[in-house]
DNA sequence: GCGCATCAGTAATACGCATTAACGATTTCT
DNA sequence: AGAAATCGTTAATGCGTATTACTGATGCGC
């Protein structure tokens, strides 16, 4: 028979002043004259279970109404066990000063698809780690304040990634990151735009190509690498070690002397692969220069991406566009299906390609 | 005596297969061997009331770390805390397509800030009403998740801002909106940075100046307007009506003719002010241009503002530049200010004078 | 008329956390 | 020594809403 004794109501302090009477469902109830679940069945709205009259709902309604009822997202999220909250973490800040850099693109496909989905997001940086300041080990640990979260850049320490995959949180990673087991990830398709790239080359006339890469081996290197290998095959042209010219320092090593000897072996286009930097392409167009090579007329370029800001201007370069905002939005779909418990996978985005004035047939020989 | 029968646990339906339990304050409290309660007083962190040793804090704290736990924001907020959550509403995408219509440069001051402070920011998106697409009356309300909410864009609907701070809830406006009466809000100094343009025409030795401008009351149309002028009063230069010219339809009215006419006056320096469309700049330049006018040398031109996006190109234009960062960055500290009970006020902040090469000294006459 | 299904609505939880009265164990005071 | 103060921790409670199980009141069929 222990009773619990009365008591003198703990809990709760005295509401702060700015509390305002926020009418609450249990006002609206009395109101209308009947209970708290009446009140959150009708204004839920909800078809099944149990059933409501019409007067009933109207009553509900009304006094809804006239108190200016609105629920409480901070409970109403309680008790439904979810917060409807996606993260968004990078490493740099989200909004860095260079915008040119930035995330913009992703983030505009990742707000469009959580806003469709009614989910709000949550934007981390590695700097802000909650108010230390200080980006501890456990910096990523803030995101586990959403339901799920996304991953830009390739900065994300792997280790912490890996914890949280391990204990289930839901992860989405923006870019291929097949090194980390069981990490989930959208990715753009370099291989097939790489190979359309080729394709179009071809199909100009050129039948000789060679591809200038760095010396890297991030899966958008070699995808890109196999792509174009890919489009020699299919167009019937020479592939081989000699289709590749692979260099740490391309600046230095791609001299017009080479790219001279290049041309004079009958090669009439080239393609370089992005990169961070746009090293290759960089290289690529002040080798051409330095030769003194007429662009479209006597060689072709292309370029395996998208050039870099600062080359921004000028005549368009033939390369292909890499959908970021689509990007984006596969990304959060992912996540939500993640959320959502179910054991989801996005296709690889495509690229577009981006014919350019870079490239034109080849030199009448 | 009426003891509660036991019930077969109504209320929660078992959760989702995918979700791992995200810990709680239970479970960490399971592992160190102490209360829930405890657990919660040693995440507080707060020096006052119970005391803790520091041998069950530090059980605590590891046990928190080791299980990778993150309070629930909901709860926090449910349970009459804070969540450290700062909100940002904008009505329209926070992140349009067009980069150059975004909120961007703001949110990098946002976040800075924020971040600065300790705060995470959930970005509501107003087109999200949930999926359902239908933006109901109570389409701001899911805000009240956060501790406190930034609006940005004059689209937020003011009946429903109103509510907001009328509930007492944190709520600051970037761009200045004097009309919503007890809504706190940042803007820039437009009087000021508009007289100092002034000034610095004057410096170069012009004498009259005109202002064009299009037929709209908003204060940052005003406030341009009264700072040309006291920029005028200044110098000692005639100021009056003459030295505005106001139109609702800049492009049409202001032909090369009037244009000529001015400056057969003895007008020497012209200055627009920015819009969203940036009408008057427009129409400014094309009756230069129309007029045979050389900018810099017979006619200075001066913008109170940026110039439009697809005008960006081309010199540099003298005039201002409006702090975005910095206002993003002022309003996050308005806002932690309110949230924290405080009655503070954030002053408007300065636009950066911007040199260019559209203005130089009059011609000799 | 007596079960049985249907309908309308309510009571009792639970969600996860913060808060505070109360409590046991010491230590200190008178 | 007994009372009182101190310390460290816990039990109990509330925040506002969503979700059942359950209760009365009808209506139905035989």
């Amino acid at each position: 028979m222990d009773e619990p004794r009365k008591r003198s109501r703990p809990g709760r302090a005295p509401a702060p002043a700015g509390r305002t009477a926020r009418p609450r469902q249990s006002e609206v109830a009395r109101l209308a004259g009947v209970s708290q679940a009446t009140v959150s069945l009708v204004l839920a709205g909800k078809k099944q279970g149990a059933t409501i009259s019409e007067e009933t709902r109207r009553k509900v309604l009304d006094a809804a109404r006239s108190l200016g009822y609105v629920p409480d997202p901070a409970a109403r999220r309680l008790a439904a066990a979810r917060n409807d909250l996606l993260g968004v973490f990078s490493f740099t800040a989200t909004f860095p000063t260079d915008v040119q850099h930035s995330y913009y693109p992703f983030l505009v496909g990742i707000e469009q698809e959580a806003a469709a989905r009614g989910y709000d997001l949550v934007l981390f940086t590695g700097s802000s780690t909650g108010g230390a300041g200080a980006a501890g080990p456990d910096a990523l640990s803030r995101v586990r304040l959403a339901d799920g979260c996304l991953f830009l850049g390739r900065h994300a320490p792997a280790g912490e990634l890996r914890r949280l995959v391990a204990d289930g949180f839901p992860v989405v990673h923006i870019g291929r990151r097949d090194e980390l087991e069981g990490l989930a990830w959208v990715g753009a398709d370099y291989v097939s735009a790489s190979r359309e790239v080729v394709a179009r080359l071809a199909a100009l006339g050129h039948r000789r190509i060679v591809l200038i890469r760095e010396d890297d081996d991030a899966p958008a290197s070699t995808d890109r690498e196999h792509g174009f290998l890919k489009g020699l095959e299919a167009a019937g042209l020479p592939g081989g070690p000699a289709a590749v010219f692979r260099s740490a320092a391309p600046e230095r090593e791609l001299t017009a002397e080479r790219l001279r000897g290049w041309m004079d072996d009958g090669v009439t286009a080239f393609v370089a692969e992005e990169t961070d930097t746009g090293g290759a392409w960089r290289a690529l167009r002040t080798a051409v220069r330095d030769a003194g090579a007429d662009c479209p007329r006597e060689v072709s370029l292309a370029l395996l991406g998208s050039p870099p800001p600062d080359l921004a201007d000028g005549p368009r370069v033939t390369g292909f566009d890499i959908p970021r905002t689509r990007l984006g939005a596969a990304a959060v779909r992912l996540l939500a299906a993640l959320v959502a418990g179910e054991e989801a996978t996005e296709p690889l985005v495509s690229c577009v390609f981006r014919s350019g004035a870079t490239a034109g047939p080849p030199p009448a020989s």
